[in-house]
DNA sequence: CAGTGAGCGAGCTTCCGCTTGACTT
């Protein structure tokens, strides 16, 4: 008899599943999502109830190819698509293009990949909902045309020539970007003084150790001198001394966005490199499956666990655990990231083994034993005054989970009392201090950072907005269009104020600290400036950090049954067309323009605005009788920040600075940044140059170094076939124009030998034979 | 390779959510 095939989405999974299943099933796998929209008009017929037109996308031919042969070889197939929206539309496409009726198709789905798990879902075959799939499709079609109206009023309206785009996930998060940033331009700190008292005591061997105690903060320095003074003399006894017991709980296990998160805290990565290293992880089955928004493990996985915490720490440690989702939007049709075989603590692989020991050690911790902790409070009274002093100590008495892992928390998280609290000396009531010091220090409030990759998304899923499989991407394309940065922001320098209580004088001491340094942040372009105002004001409803909320409680009424899905996306497109062509007629150009002052020398108004090639700063008016004068703003200038001195300094560009050679050496910045130019050439200048200040004796031996190496590193130059054959740091190649064209093997060793009809040759084949195509897009030449 | 800066119009771009590979400079 022939066997059954079983569709699975991934081919890892589809691996897994043939060995558990046996000789009756052929497991394959469909790899994701098999047709799509056309692209041409929408792929979507408005004025007829939305109908979509689907293909079957270039890059899918293949697998639809094999899976239509397979099927028509196979006895019955079996559809084990992903137990949410998207996989239950999946199944009903492989229906569409197998040729299979959906009403009696098996479809089976299972949470885990577990032999009790599989072999129960083939006992319980269902057939597809269509309910869901239209769920689905209303998914689907609504991105579409908010993806596909949108963008071109942005080409409309916007001169810059970038492919800009925008969509339902995309601008909602450059707008989250752009809102804190001005929170944090509008911050204004206020200081206050933290009082702080280091007092001596003897330790349970005798020994006398210091510790240290808080009092009230104080407003003012005036309050804070006043404080001091008042405590000129007095003597300090413990008041009360309370003891309580507290205890610390594990974190869930990991899912896509915790994993993330976790990954850039602790190990410093980006969200795509978390993403492609647990894809290495799971394709060699060290873990479970990396895109998930389930905290839930299997109970095959718990045992496992279990068994391993009680192994390796004993029973004591042992808690089995079972996590709820905090999150409403989870659609959990998978476990939680674990690895599948707890006995392996860590990856033979250097490249993966960091993570997989956190996933690792989260799992461990997420069945084990709370961790109890005694808090000790003690207060202290000041004999000269009304005031106290509070001093708190922690004590582990049962590390529990701890034993093996502690989540970090993010920056914004983060309060004063996580200077960790350190141990107390036993005290006891009555008992009086001798204090060593007392020190009233400034302390500034601070704005909220800058979002990383990773709180980013860990807000996005919080508004339910975007999916586990999306996180990476879309930090991908909001960096790749230009509307968010990621970079580091040097910190400035600030004093602040302490005044010393020592003895019986108070003393004032003015110290330094760095403030607002940032490693790795996002920041808003202008551009993602310009474009989330312009979206913000003409599609609000888009805009809001609710909109996904909103729909997705319509996209489950679809689900079931309760709301056609075409009438929902008419509700919606309606008003929404409507929004798009009052855009077109009637807003301005984006220009973000914004006034900042009159240049002394003209008289004109000078005005920071979007430009068609960027941000830039602008003397005069197009309209003036006389040409206006424009310069580029830096890289770390912004539109709405930059001050009138600092865009006057900008115009200062091009200048000379000296001779060499009987020759100008002229500084400026050109399309690819700053440059210097000298003898009708032209030297990029490294980042370590600022154009604004770099002296003659700076600039003279960069042009003698780039000179000489440009010699060496030219074996030849035919020059009235413009072609090159240069020496790179892969060895001699050929460069014609632009293009570059590798060296056969057996004559890199004599490159130099090269005659011009031999390297023609070698350019003509590599014409002939180019590199395969691969799959991915065209690159765009920027 | 090192200019430009407004707007027009050829012809193109663009969304989100499932999945992996096949690319190298």
């Amino acid at each position: 008899m022939a066997k059954n095939l079983l569709i699975v989405e991934s081919p890892a999974k589809a691996k897994t599943i043939e060995k558990i299943l046996g000789e009756d099933f052929e497991v394959k796998s469909c790899y994701g999502h098999i047709r799509d929209l056309e692209k041409g008009d929408m792929g979507i017929d408005v004025n007829n109830k939305y109908l979509p037109r689907y293909i079957v996308p270039e890059d899918k031919e293949k697998v639809v190819k094999e899976l239509k042969g397979i099927a028509k070889k196979s006895g019955e197939v079996w559809l084990a698509t992903d137990e949410d929206r998207e996989g239950e539309a999946i199944s009903w496409h492989l229906c569409e293009v197998l040729g299979l009726d959906p009403a009696i198709t098996k479809r089976i789905v299972f949470h885990e990949i577990t032999k009790p798990a599989i072999q129960n879902a083939v006992q319980r075959p269902r057939t597809v909902d269509m309910n869901l799939v239209n769920a689905q499709q209303a998914r689907r079609i609504l991105d579409r045309i908010v993806g596909f109206e949108l963008s071109p009023v942005l080409w409309r309206k916007m001169s810059m020539k970038n492919n800009l785009s925008a969509g339902r996930v995309q601008s909602v998060a450059v707008r989250i970007i752009a809102e804190r940033e001005r929170e944090i331009n509008a911050f204004l700190a206020t200081s206050n003084f933290r009082i702080e008292a280091t007092f001596t005591a003897n330790d349970l061997n005798g020994k006398p150790v210091n510790f240290k105690a808080e009092g009230k903060k104080q407003a003012d320095a005036e309050g804070a001198e006043k404080f001091l003074q008042s405590c000129v003399n007095a003597t300090y006894k413990v008041s009360d001394v309370q003891v309580k017991p507290g205890k610390k709980t594990p974190a869930a296990p990991f899912t896509t966005s915790t994993l993330q998160q976790e990954a850039s805290r602790k190990l410093g990565y980006s969200v795509s490199r978390t993403m492609i290293l647990a894809q290495k992880l799971y394709e060699s089955g060290k873990i479970t499956y990396m895109r998930t928004d389930s905290v839930s493990l299997s109970e095959t996985a718990t045992d496992a666990v279990k068994a391993q915490v009680s192994a390796q720490y004993g029973d004591k440690y042992v808690q089995v655990r079972k996590f709820k989702n905090k999150n409403e939007s989870a659609q959990e049709a998978h476990e939680a990231i674990r690895p599948t075989y707890m006995e392996n603590n860590s990856s033979d692989d250097a490249d993966t083994r960091k993570l997989y020991e956190l996933i690792w050690k989260r799992t461990m911790a997420s069945q084990m034993a709370d961790a109890e902790l005694e808090k000790t409070t003690a207060r202290i009274s000041i004999s000269t005054n009304k005031d106290e002093l509070t001093a708190s100590g922690e004590v582990l008495k049962f590390d529990g989970f701890l034993k093996v892992y502690m989540e970090d928390k993010d920056e914004e998280e983060l309060t004063e009392d996580d200077n960790q609290e350190g141990v107390l000396p036993p005290l006891k009531s009555g008992q009086e201090l001798p204090l060593k010091e007392m020190k009233a220090t400034e302390r500034f409030s601070r704005p909220l950072p800058r979002y990383t990759e990773a709180s980013l998304v860990k807000k996005l899923e919080e508004l339910g907005i975007g999916r586990p499989s999306t996180y990476a991407p879309t930090i991908s394309t909001i960096l790749k269009r230009g509307y968010v940065e990621k970079r580091d922001k040097e910190g400035v320098k600030r004093d602040y104020r302490v005044l010393k209580l020592t003895g019986t004088k108070v003393t004032l001491v003015t110290e330094q600290e760095n403030t607002g340094a940032e490693k790795s942040k996002l920041f808003p372009t202008d551009l993602g400036l310009v474009v989330t105002d312009f979206l913000k004001q003409h599609f609000d409803d888009i805009m809001d950090y609710n909109f996904t909320a909103r729909i997705e409680q319509e996209f489950d009424e679809v689900a079931q049954g309760k709301l056609l899905w075409n009438k929902m996306i008419d509700d919606f497109y309606l008003p929404f067309k409507k929004d798009v062509e009052n855009t077109i007629e009637n807003a301005e150009r984006i220009k973000g323009e914004r006034e900042l002052g009159v240049d002394p020398v003209s008289g004109k108004k000078v005005v920071a605005r979007m430009g068609r090639y960027g941000p830039m700063v602008q003397i005069g008016d197009v309209n003036d009788e006389e040409k206006p004068k424009f310069a580029k703003l830096k890289n770390t200038q912004s539109i709405e920040t930059i001050s009138y001195e600092e865009a006057m300094e900008l115009f200062k560009l091009p200048r000379t600075i000296g001779q060499f050679e009987d020759q100008d050496v002229v500084v400026n910045i050109g399309r690819f940044g700053p440059y210097l130019a000298h003898d009708k050439k032209f030297y990029s200048l490294s980042k370590e140059f600022d154009p604004y200040t770099i002296t003659f004796d700076e600039a003279q031996p960069i042009i003698v170094e780039k000179r000489d190496a440009k010699e060496k590193s030219t074996i030849k130059i035919f020059e009235k076939e413009k072609i090159q054959l240069l020496r790179g740091p892969y060895g001699p190649y050929i460069k014609q124009g632009l293009r570059n064209f590798k060296i056969p093997k057996d004559k890199l060793e004599t490159a130099a030998d090269l005659t011009i009809e031999e390297v023609q040759k070698i350019i003509e084949e590599a014409k002939a034979n180019p590199p395969k195509k691969s799959y991915r897009k065209k690159k765009t030449g920027s």
